[in-house]
DNA sequence: CCCTTTCGTTGGTATATACCAGATAATTGA
DNA sequence: TCAATTATCTGGTATATACCAACGAAAGGG
């Protein structure tokens, strides 16, 4: 059998090991929520390794939720995944307020929005119907979490968007309008975030993100909202209580 | 202005180009489901990049859910994302076969299984509770979709191990035992895969993948029915309809 | 005709190097 | 003291090269 020159170390590649290395110390706690990472460079020279081989360790770490780039200021240890519980709409801010969580709400965009085939399919008017239209950009802590971008029945609900946005939009529609959410149709699906929503979200293109699509109904069943938010992948967990059909 | 040596095409990054240039082909259908991507280093003499270069454009792709890998024999385009409806759980398999989908269920394990505190607790009996267990790998025309895992408890559905595993579990519960889905908790989150399920799925590791959890509950309430199961990210996109807890 | 061997293809791992650009820390100058 | 400059971090892009391991198809032998 020839020296193996490439691959001393035998089956398991060097990259994994620096991988487990490091993970070994998220987990066991000695790195704690958004604490720094080692820098590509300092990883090659520690584990003797070429700095691609070190960003592939760091890379895989990303991959499985356990670490975060920050522009070029470096990598760092990803938060506690939060979850959202579907079944308690009203609650996103709410909720965050009474666990104490420093939740800011950052308005993107709002204005005057005509429906298209599809949001007047889901909301049950006609096509060019004008919506109020809004994103929002929830942070935790300074760190983004998701991006969602809601539409309501202008006619609905005159004068919404002068209202303060920076709260609970089923809050917001109950005190002020009397509707109050009943059922909600939700899609959750993964897929790549675009040029936009990476920038939004601190994140590099080409990544994954979990998008959830709601359309909310009241008692009568009558969609009266429907938002569409982009969740950073490695800090969602969705909750929710089903109804399942019956088939006869 | 000196010149610019190592970024002569200016702003956009090479492999974003091919990354674009690929995409293309796929979105306008020049390449179908499963058609086998160009390799890595067609790629790179074909644009004239380096082999690294070529592949991460080609990883782009993966990332974005466009391409997968098989192993070593190459890369190929993402069939059509499948919608799996949560309120709808008796379908999966029956749904399968009334759309003429090519679906096949593989049996992985099977066995009986002592509750932990995690199952004990969701399933209301006691700590060592005996339980089946049986975990089953779905494809769709040979390629592999999800892996599920189900718990229910033995003593309640006897001998369920001894009928054919390969169809719909709501299906068997409710023709044998007359036990009925009604409602369900569910609980989705992205996830790294495990080496494991990496390679039942056909995976690389540190692949992110959709992990959906379920609690099945009857009429009564009562859970009778744990699952748990691990999705391609890119193929999976989920439905349901929740009821909105009231928050008076 | 079938089985085996060979060879070319594919992705997988790994190194060494180079320069760019954003962010920050340290130094310098007014 | 404070502002501006400079040096040094960080990741981002890119090339060129090397060998390995798995797969498949083509060529060869019985």
């Amino acid at each position: 059998m020839p020296d193996d020159l490439t691959n001393p170390t035998e089956d398991p590649p060097r990259f994994r090991l620096i991988f487990n290395a490091l993970r070994g110390e998220i987990t066991a706690g000695n790195l704690v929520e958004h604490a720094a990472l080692p820098s590509e460079r300092y990883v090659a020279e520690n584990y003797d390794v070429s700095r691609m081989t070190a960003r592939r360790a760091l890379e895989a770490l990303e991959a499985e939720g356990l670490a975060y780039r920050d522009g070029r200021k470096g990598r760092f240890v990803s938060p506690q995944r939060l979850t959202y519980d579907i079944s308690q709409m009203v609650s996103f801010a709410a909720d965050a307020q009474a666990r104490n969580v420093d939740l800011q709400i950052e308005i993107i965009d709002a204005g005057p929005h005509d429906a298209d085939a599809k949001l007047a399919r889901e909301l049950s008017v006609q096509v060019g119907e004008q919506l109020h239209a809004y994103t929002r950009l929830f942070k935790i802590a300074g760190h983004a979490i998701f991006i969602e971008t809601e539409f309501v029945i202008a006619a609905q609900f005159p004068d919404l968007l002068r209202h303060d946005l920076r709260q609970s939009t089923t809050q917001l529609l109950s005190q002020h309008y009397n509707t109050r959410a009943h059922t909600g149709d939700v899609i959750i699906r993964m897929r790549g975030v675009s040029a936009n929503e990476a920038k939004l979200l601190g994140l590099s293109e080409n990544t994954a993100g979990i998008e959830l699509e709601q359309v909310i109904h009241d008692a009568e069943g009558t969609a009266f909202c429907i938002g569409r938010q982009i969740w950073r992948g490695e800090l969602a967990e969705f909750s929710a209580r089903t109804l399942v059909n019956s088939e006869s």
